[in-house]
DNA sequence: GATGAATGAGCCTTCATTCAT
DNA sequence: CATGAATGAAGGCTCATTCAT
C-alpha cells in the first residue's frame, strides 16, 4: 500500500490527478467527456492517460473504484463512531452525499449497477463490502424500531444512486440545495412510523444488486 | 384549419412515431442516441427525421414538450377528480411516475431545468402551467395539515426530476421497482409530522425554477 | 413564340420566375444554391421546379441560355444601331456588362466554357451566334484601325467572362464600381496603339471556345 | 524557438502538403472541395487535416495566407531589383500571375476582400503590407508618367483578383493562356496615355479595401 | 516513460431527387 | 398538375485509440 518505487511516485501522482480530473469533468459534463479533455485537465498528454488507463472504460472504472473507497471509508467510520445505528446511517447518508456531491459522478456506480461495471470483480468486491456494512446498520436500526421494516440496504443505496447522479446543466447551487433536502426527506421517509404508507413492488434485495 | 388533414396524416403519424422512438431510446441510452437510430426505430429515414426536427435539440424539445403535455393532463385530471388535495398529489405522483417510467426521458424537462430548454418559451409556458397546478395542490394539502410546511411544489418537481431521470444500463425492472418504491417513500417524507427532521438549505421556490 | 395554351401561361410564368430566382440566387450565393431555395424564391414547390427542370443541370442550363438570349439581343442591337464597329463593340461591352452585373451569374457561361455545358447543342448554337456577331464587329473595328490586331472575339468574350463572374462576399458596391472601371480599362487595352505591349501566349481563337 | 524541430518536421511537412493540395484543388474545383479529397491528395487522413486546420475556414485561411506570403515576396523582390517603378509593377503582375496560376486560389485573398477573411488580423496585416508596396510602386510610376493618374494600387489588386479567380471546369490551358493575355492587356490599359478613355465610378481607394 | 501526431470509424446534417397524395 | 413528404447518399467534423519520436 505504500511500497512503491521512486518513479512510481510520479506515476501515482499522475494517476491521482487523472482520476481527479475525470471525476470533476464527469460531474460537470456527464460521462462522455473527451479523453483529451481529461488529459488536459490532469496536466498530462493523452499518451500518458492511455498508459495509465488503457481505454475509456478503464478510466471510468478507476473513478468508480476510487469513489467506492471513499464511500466505504465513510460507512466504516460512521459505523465505528456512532453507537446508534440510525445515527450512523444518517451520518453516512449525509457525509456520503456531501462527498458525492463534491465528487459527483460517483453515485452512478454506487450500487455498481452499471452494466459495464456489473461484473467487474473488484467492483463486486467493494459493492459487497459496502452493502454488508449498510445491511448491518439497517438491520440494527430496524431492530431499534428506527427504520421501517419493509426497506433494506439495497433501497438505501439505490435511492442514493438515483438522487445523486450528476444533473448536468442544472444550476449547481440548486442541485446542491436540492440533494441536501431530498436526502433528508428520504431519510425521513425511511423511518419507522405507524402510519407509513405501504411500499409497492416486490422488495429490492441485496441479491438484486449482485 | 380544416384543409390540412389527409397528407398531414402521414406526417403526423411519422412525427408521433419519431417522438415515441426518441422517448424510448433516450430512456434506454441517454440523450445522445444516434439520430440514425432514432430514425430507424421510428421506421423512417434520417431525412424525414430531420425534416420534422431540424436538429437534435429540436428533437429533445419535441420529446420534452410532448411529455409535458401528458404530465399536465395527469395533473389536471388528478386535481379535478380528487376532492382531497393530498390524494390528488399522491395520485399525480404515482400516475406521472408510471407514465414517466414508460416514457422515461420526461424528468429532464419536468422542472424545465435543462439549460438548453430553460429559455424556450413553450417550455416555460408549460412549466408554469404545471407548477401552478402543483402549487395549488401543495398549498391546499398544507392547509389540510397533510404536507409539511417547509416544502413546496418546486421541491416536488425537483425530486421527481431527480428520481425519474433515466438510468441507462441499469436493469429496467430494477429501475421500475425502485422508482415506484422511492416515489412512495418520497411522498411519505413530504407528509406533515410532528417529529419530522428539519430540512437543510434555504427553501427552493418556484422562482428558482423560473 | 406566343402560340401557347391557357395552361401554358401558368407554366411559362413559373418557368420565368424560376429562372429569375435561380439567376438572382446564383449571383448572390454562387452556383450551389439549394434547389429548395430556388423553389421558395420562385414561389413554387420543389415538385414544380423539378417538373420544369428535371435536375440541377437543366436549371443551370436554363439560366445560361436565358442569359445568352439577352446578351445576343444586346449584341444584335448594338451592331444594328451603331454604324461604327468600335462604337458597337464598346456599347455591347457596356450594356452587356450592365445587364450581366444585374443578371450576374451569366458571365460564367458566357463563352460557354463550362464543362457541363460545353457540348450542349443549344448552347453551342447560341455561342456561335454570339461569337459570329462579335467576330464581325472585331474584324471591322480592326479594319478601321481601332482594335489591335492580335486580339479577337474569343479574347473579348473570355475577358468578359473572367471579369464578370460573380464575386460573392465582396461588398456589392465595390464589385459594381470595379467591374465598371475594369471593363473600361479592358476596352482601352483592346484599342490599337503603336506602343501596345505584345501579347504572350498563342492567340486564343474562336475554335478554342468551340 | 530552437526546441521544436524534429517531431515538428513531420507535422510541418504535412501542413505544407495539405496547403499545397488544398491550393491545387481549390484552383481546380472551387472552394468547396470535399475536405476528404484535400486530405487524400495531401496523403493524410481527415483526422490529420482537421488537427492542422480545425475547419474549412481555417484551411482556406491557411491557403490564403500562404499565398500572400509568396505574393509579398514577389512584390518585394520586384521593388528591390527593378529601379524603374513601371518595370517593377509589370514584373510583379507577371510573376504573381504566374505564381497564382499555379497556386491559383490566391486571387480570392489577394485584395483580402472575402467576407470570411476580411477581419482576420493576420490577413489585414499582410494585405496592408502588400498594398503599401504596390501603392509606392504605382505612385512612383505615375510620377514617371508611366501610369494613368486615375488608377491606384487598389485597382491593380482588384483587377488581379477578378482576373485570377479560379475558373473551374474551364480547360486549364485556356485559362492559363487567357490570364497571361489579359494581365498584359490590363497592364497596357493602366498605362498613361493622352487618349485614354475616362474611367467611370468614383475611384476605388486603398481605404475601400480595408 | 512522456509526448503529441496520425488514423479512421462514427455520427450529425444537408440536399438532390423521387413519389404519394 | 402542384404540393410537400420521404429517401439516401454525401460530406463535415469529432473523438477514441494507436504509434512514431
Amino acid at each position: 500500500m505504500n511500497s512503491d518505487r521512486k518513479l512510481r511516485a510520479d506515476a501515482q501522482l499522475n494517476r491521482e490527478q487523472i482520476i481527479a480530473a475525470a471525476h470533476a469533468l464527469i460531474a460537470e459534463h456527464g460521462a462522455d467527456v473527451p479523453m483529451e479533455e481529461v488529459a488536459r485537465r490532469a496536466g498530462v498528454s493523452t499518451g500518458t492517460l492511455y498508459r495509465r488507463f488503457p481505454n475509456r472504460h478503464a478510466l471510468i472504472r478507476g473513478v468508480a473504484l476510487d469513489g467506492f473507497h471513499r464511500v466505504i471509508a465513510i460507512a466504516r467510520t460512521a459505523e465505528d463512531e456512532e453507537p446508534d445505528a440510525w445515527a450512523a446511517l444518517s451520518r453516512f447518508v449525509r457525509q456520503a452525499g456531501g462527498e458525492l456531491r463534491l465528487a459527483a459522478g460517483l453515485a452512478m456506480r454506487f450500487a455498481g449497477t452499471w452494466a459495464t461495471l456489473r461484473d467487474d470483480p473488484e467492483n463486486r468486491r467493494m459493492r459487497e463490502i459496502l452493502l454488508k456494512i449498510l445491511d448491518r446498520l439497517v438491520r440494527r436500526a430496524q431492530a431499534d424500531g428506527k427504520v421501517r421494516s419493509d426497506v433494506g440496504a439495497a433501497d438505501l443505496s439505490m435511492m442514493m444512486a438515483l438522487l445523486l447522479r450528476p444533473m448536468p446543466d442544472l444550476r449547481a447551487d440548486l442541485t446542491q440545495a436540492g440533494v441536501d433536502r431530498y436526502l433528508t426527506l428520504m431519510l425521513d421517509g425511511l423511518r419507522a412510523r405507524p402510519d407509513a404508507a405501504s411500499l409497492p413492488s416486490p422488495e429490492i434485495t441485496l441479491a438484486d444488486l449482485a
